[in-house]
DNA sequence: AAAGGGTATTTTAATCCTAAAACTTTTTCA
DNA sequence: TGAAAAAGTTTTAGGATTAAAATACCCTTT
C-alpha cells in the first residue's frame, strides 16, 4: 500500500506547477500582447488550419471547451481585426473562422516568444527527464477525461 | 541543445494532465455534494484552522487567490450554513471565517472521497515513481510565481 | 481630538468557462 | 411535400476569477 499523504502531496504539485507556469505564460500574454492564453489558443488553431479555416464545431472540438466559449472567446478576435467569421455557403448553419492576415502577423511573434518562456521554464531538465516526465504523467487516470484527439498539436 | 518540441510537448502533457484530474475532481464533487473544487478549498483551509478560523486575508493567502475571490466564493457556503463569518471583535475591519458543526460533518465526508480519487487517479505510480515525478516537477521554473507559503498543506 | 494615512474587506466590472435554452437551417420520412 | 427531428451555433444565466475602486475601520501625529 502506498502511501496516501505523499499521493495528495503529489497531486497538490502537480496543480501548483501547472497553474504556477500557466498563470507566468497568462501573465506575459496580457502585458506584451493585450491578450489572454484563450485566445492565444484560437489563433493557434487557426493558425494551424491554414486558409481553410474551422468550422465553429472543429475549434470547440479541438480546443476541448464547448462551443459557447468558442463564441465569445472569439467574439473580441473578430472585434479586433484578428478572426475573420463567415458562413459557410454549404450549410447556413455553419460558421468557419480564419485567421486574417493581421492575426497571422501577431500569431507569429506570440508564438515565438511563448516558445521561448516554455523553454526557459522547462531550462533544468535534460532530455531524459522530459521524456521521463511526460512518461509519468501518462501513468494519470483521470475518470471521465477524454482521450486526446489531437496528437499534432504541440 | 534540447529539441524545443519535446520541451512544448511536456508543457501541453503537464496542462492537460492536470486539466484532466481537475475537473475529473471538480465534476465528481458537483454530483455527489453539490460543490465545486473552490469550494472545498475553502472548507480544507478552514477545517485545517480549527475553532479559531481564519481571517479573510489569511484564508486567501492560503489559496492563493484574491480577497475579493475568497469574499465571494464563502458568500454561498454562509448561506447555506457550512461556514460562518463573524466580525473580529479586536478589530472590527477584519472577517473570521470558520466552519460550522454542519460544515465539518460535510467536508469529513467530501474530504474522504476526494483522497480516494486521488489515490485512484495515481494508482499506476509505484512510490519511487510519485518521488520522481515530484521532484521533475519540482525543477519547474515560472517566473513570476510565488514561493509556497503553504508548505503543511497537504 | 481631528485629520490624514494606512489596513482589511467588499463591491464592481470584466474575462473565461459551463450547461441549458433558443434560434436557424438542413435532413428525414410519412 | 411538409411536418418533425436533427444539427450547428448563439444566447442566457450563473460560477470562478482578477484588478481596481469603494468602504469601513484603526492609528499616529500634531
Amino acid at each position: 500500500m502506498i502511501d496516501e499523504r505523499e499521493v495528495l502531496r503529489s497531486w497538490l504539485d502537480l496543480l501548483t506547477a501547472a497553474n504556477a507556469l500557466k498563470k507566468s505564460v497568462d501573465t506575459r500574454f496580457r502585458c506584451e500582447f493585450g491578450m489572454s492564453i484563450s485566445r492565444f489558443d484560437v489563433m493557434s488553431a487557426l493558425d494551424r488550419a491554414g486558409p481553410e479555416g474551422l468550422r465553429a464545431g472543429a475549434l470547440s472540438q479541438r480546443l476541448r471547451v464547448t462551443e459557447g466559449n468558442t463564441t465569445q472567446v472569439t467574439a473580441p478576435l473578430i472585434r479586433e481585426g484578428l478572426v475573420k467569421r463567415s458562413t459557410d455557403p454549404e450549410d447556413k448553419r455553419g460558421a468557419v473562422f480564419r485567421l486574417t492576415r493581421k492575426g497571422e502577423k501577431l500569431f507569429a511573434r506570440m508564438a515565438a516568444s511563448h516558445r521561448q518562456w516554455i523553454v526557459d521554464a522547462f531550462a533544468g531538465f535534460s532530455e531524459p527527464q522530459l521524456k521521463s516526465l511526460r512518461r509519468l504523467l501518462a501513468r494519470l487516470d483521470a475518470p471521465g477525461a477524454v482521450p486526446d484527439e489531437n496528437k499534432d498539436a504541440a
